[in-house]
DNA sequence: TGGCCGATATGCT
DNA sequence: GCATATCGGCCAA
């Protein structure tokens, strides 16, 4: 989706912001999950906005505790990495991993569709677009996340663009959780009819 | 090797 | 709002 900044000589507004580097998941992990919303993920034909995500790092929720064989590695030792785990059995979660000095990842839990939609649908098997990512395995789903992905590069297999203005973003409680429910480290973009849940 | 639990989704009341 | 399918990951034994 670059559009081109000049259109008839005149300078057009522009409506895309930054490509993402590795530099930018090298932040601390709060910082990198409120920076992520608005921003638009693509994988092949699909794309979506980034209304909510999640921190973890080292807190009793996280895997780098509760996982510490197969999340620690990657949430421990990387920055700029897909890890995908499973869950309940039969889902998948996308995260990209954080924070060059410790342990840290951000859970994607909910875009707003921006193209590929029939390929969501089709992936998902529900029509209407408020569902089609509105949870972290929807999204994973939708995007055709699988398990190989883990470990890779998420500039090697994500293209995503940072917001080119400020977005409004709440932070509340993480979703889901039995330990550590005190620290508000879920972002939500503020209006958005396509989170998982209210802020 | 068995048992427990989970960063969920879905369908039904 | 609530019940439950479903199985990978972990640990105690």
């Amino acid at each position: 989706m670059p559009c081109s900044a000049i259109v008839n000589g005149r300078h057009h507004e522009r409506r895309d912001g930054a490509l993402a580097t590795d530099a930018f998941f090298a932040a601390p992990t709060q910082d990198v999950a409120r920076g992520l919303i608005g921003a638009v993920v693509r994988r092949g034909a699909c794309a979506g906005r980034i209304v909510e995500t999640e921190a973890y790092t080292d807190d009793a929720a996280s895997h780098f505790v509760t996982r510490p064989r197969s999340g620690a590695p990657l949430m421990g030792g990387t920055h700029a990495r897909v890890y995908v785990y499973s869950i309940y059995g039969v889902h998948l979660c996308l995260n990209f991993t954080t924070d060059d000095t410790g342990p840290g990842a951000v859970l994607l839990r909910a875009l707003e569709p921006v193209a590929g939609l029939g390929v969501m649908r089709r992936r998902r098997g529900v029509e209407r677009v408020e569902h089609l990512a509105s949870g972290p395995a929807k999204l994973a789903r939708a995007l055709g996340v699988t398990r190989r992905l883990s470990g890779r590069r998420v500039l090697e297999e994500f293209e995503l663009v940072l917001p080119s203005t400020p977005v409004p973003a709440e932070a509340t409680p993480r979703v889901g959780i039995r330990q550590a429910r005190e620290l508000p480290w879920r972002f939500v973009l503020v209006g958005t009819r396509f989170a998982s849940r209210p802020g």
